[in-house]
DNA sequence: AAAAAAT
């Protein structure tokens, strides 16, 4: 079945079907979660009652379930099946079990107190601008794709994942949560075109936390002692993303009794050993070390129930995809359909689309996109600029936003460069000429990457220049301006680099240095601006009429290079159709919502 | 050709 709606037609229906079926509290048993602004409105619903909830009520935490919130106790934990007969003790991490409940979990918040409302409004700095996301088209196609939800309430995730997401200040969910929650509940495995910035991870952890939540406690095989069997698995491309994801997913999981553990490279493995031997029910980790920690059968992936890729079109493309293979198909990994697959990318090229179906099985393909462009809310320029005059034109960029900025203060500049020498050779020189800046590539120690990433987010160094490791999905608040000093030779990587900034539904610039040596971006270039409603130069038009365009030049243009359309749905895909679609509806016909050839985004 | 990812 196919579908393509706008945000807002989802939104009406799904509000219209909520009216029918009683969604309200008074005529269902089940607490529903009312979201701050809603509050007060009598009599309809109860806030949730924050008690410890969950799993891990009854035997984890002793003492402390109840008491630390005031609300009186609903029963839904009963209910729902959540925790009945004590639940599960968490994941197979050799000493859990009874032990676990001692060690107090550390707050993730920085804010504990979810029932202050001020607190919520103070943390400016991760609060989502959904305006920014109405009327946003969706497409999704696969077999019985479940219909999406309106709002966290209609969804039944549990008390204490709610008010996880309570402290979170996620009010209502953004427009990838809403689709890709509902599939992913369903148990589908899922191919989601969808943007960080609005809340990505949590569209695929909020489901892998929830389920894990809810089932049953696994026998435990038999293995070396020190074997951990952790039940989900999150593979990320780079260190940095990993830990992002890690930090978020422990917002999601606390005190819900499910343990979040992080594993990357360049990182001491002993504290990584000695965390996964606490207990992990959900392992991140960057494909490297992962390897490393199953080769020492450290880690068992016989227990997997969950596995979500993200950037998934990065894990897949040549440089990681033998390493994926390995992990997903040559351990002990249970195979699809039997686990559940989750690939979350902004950019999905055709033939990504084509290998990674082989990770999954009877799939739903969703994209959303914003109308026309998902970067309407990134003012993009390109500037012509021989090489040679690179960093006095940078140099301008940055006098005259200083100029501009708040208090004399330089605002955050995200700078992408080609290679890693080069990366060091202009933070030194930008020094020199007394622009604070510092640098993050694959050439610098683990310990100096993550200062570098510091110190640039507290503005410290307020330019940062990068190579492409910083160019996916990291969650860099306040970028006012990504620089593309070198321009990539994939629009894919262009795509990425200037989604670090307007993010969250702010908005940003992106400014690209072209010249002769990038006349094969010049075609997709183009075409990404003009899809996006930006301005693009006489001269790149003319580049572009010159330009054959390689293979950023897709050819069938109706392909759409933003991967905002499902590969199954292609006449040259022809495995006989069925095995992926029921009705073999695919309906390719023009779109008005905005999915025209070249569509591309910047999300992640 | 470059970048990332294990030691």
């Amino acid at each position: 079945m196919t579908t393509r709606t706008s945000w807002a037609d989802m939104a009406a229906n799904s509000a219209a079907e909520n009216v029918g079926s009683g969604s309200s509290s008074a005529s269902n048993s089940k607490p529903v979660y009312v979201p701050p602004h809603l509050r007060n409105r009598p009599p309809s619903a109860d806030p949730p009652a924050p008690t410890s909830t969950g799993p891990a009520s009854s035997n984890d935490r002793p003492g402390q379930g109840g008491s630390r919130w005031a609300a009186p106790r609903n029963d839904y934990g009963n209910r729902s099946g959540y925790g009945g007969g004590g639940g599960r003790l968490g994941g197979w991490g050799g000493r859990g079990g009874w032990d676990r409940g001692r060690d107090r979990e550390v707050n993730p918040f920085g804010n504990d107190d979810a029932d202050t409302e001020q607190a919520f409004s103070e943390q400016e700095n991760t609060a989502i601008n959904f305006d920014a996301y109405e009327d946003i088209p969706v497409e999704t196609s696969g077999d019985n794709v479940p219909p999406p939800v309106n709002t966290f309430a209609e969804i039944d995730l549990g008390d204490a994942l709610n008010l996880n997401i309570r402290r979170c200040k996620y009010v209502k969910p953004t427009p990838v949560q809403r689709h890709a929650i509902p599939i992913a509940l369903a148990g589908r495995d899922l191919m989601a075109c969808a943007q960080t910035g609005s809340g990505k991870t949590a569209a695929f952890c909020f489901p892998i936390i929830s389920g894990i939540m809810r089932g049953q406690v696994p026998q435990k095989p038999l293995r070396g002692a020190r074997t951990v069997f952790p039940l989900a698995l999150i593979l990320s491309p780079t260190r940095e993303l990993s830990m992002q994801i890690h930090e978020e997913a422990r917002k999601f999981s606390y005190q819900t009794g499910v343990k979040v553990v992080v594993a990357y490279g360049g990182a001491p493995i002993n504290q990584q050993l000695r965390d996964l031997e606490r207990g992990v029910d959900i392992l991140v980790a960057t494909p490297g070390r992962l390897v490393d920690l199953l080769e020492r059968a450290r880690v068992s992936l016989q227990m997997i129930r969950y596995l979500a890729l993200d950037e998934a079109d990065r894990m897949l493309d040549m440089g990681f995809e033998p390493q994926i293979r390995k992990i997903v198909e040559q351990m002990d990994m249970p195979p699809p359909g039997v686990r559940q697959t989750m690939l979350f990318s902004a950019t999905f090229p055709r033939e990504i689309q084509r290998l990674a179906s082989d990770f999954l099985a009877n799939y739903i393909f969703l994209a959303v996109g914003r109308v026309g462009s998902s970067t309407d809310l990134i003012v993009q320029r390109v500037e012509f600029v021989h090489e040679s005059d690179k960093r006095s034109h940078l140099m301008d960029l940055l006098h005259a936003q200083r100029a501009n900025g708040v208090q004399g203060k330089q605002a955050l500049t995200l700078v992408f460069v080609e290679t890693k020498k080069g990366a060091d050779s202009l933070e030194h020189w930008l020094c020199m000429n007394g622009f604070p800046a510092t640098t993050i590539h694959g050439d610098r120690s683990q310990q100096e990457r993550e200062q570098a990433l510091r110190s640039f987010k507290t503005g410290a160094t307020p330019i940062l220049v990068a190579t492409d490791v910083a160019a996916r999905g990291l969650d860099i608040p306040h970028v006012a301006h990504v620089v593309n000093f070198d321009l990539p030779n994939d629009i894919d990587d262009y795509v990425h680099r200037i989604g670090r900034t307007g993010r969250a539904g702010k908005t940003g610039l992106a400014t690209a240095f072209f010249n002769e040596n990038n006349t094969n971006m010049a075609k997709s270039l183009a075409d990404l601006m003009q899809e996006a409603n930006q301005e693009v130069p006489a001269w790149l038009t003319r580049y572009a009429a010159r330009s054959f365009g390689g293979r950023n030049r897709r050819p069938g243009g109706g392909g759409g290079r933003f991967g905002g359309r499902d590969f199954r749905r292609d006449s040259s895909y022809n495995r006989g159709g069925s095995d992926y679609y029921s009705g073999g509806n695919s309906n390719s016909g023009g779109y008005g919502g905005g999915y025209g050839a070249n569509v591309a985004s910047a999300w992640d």
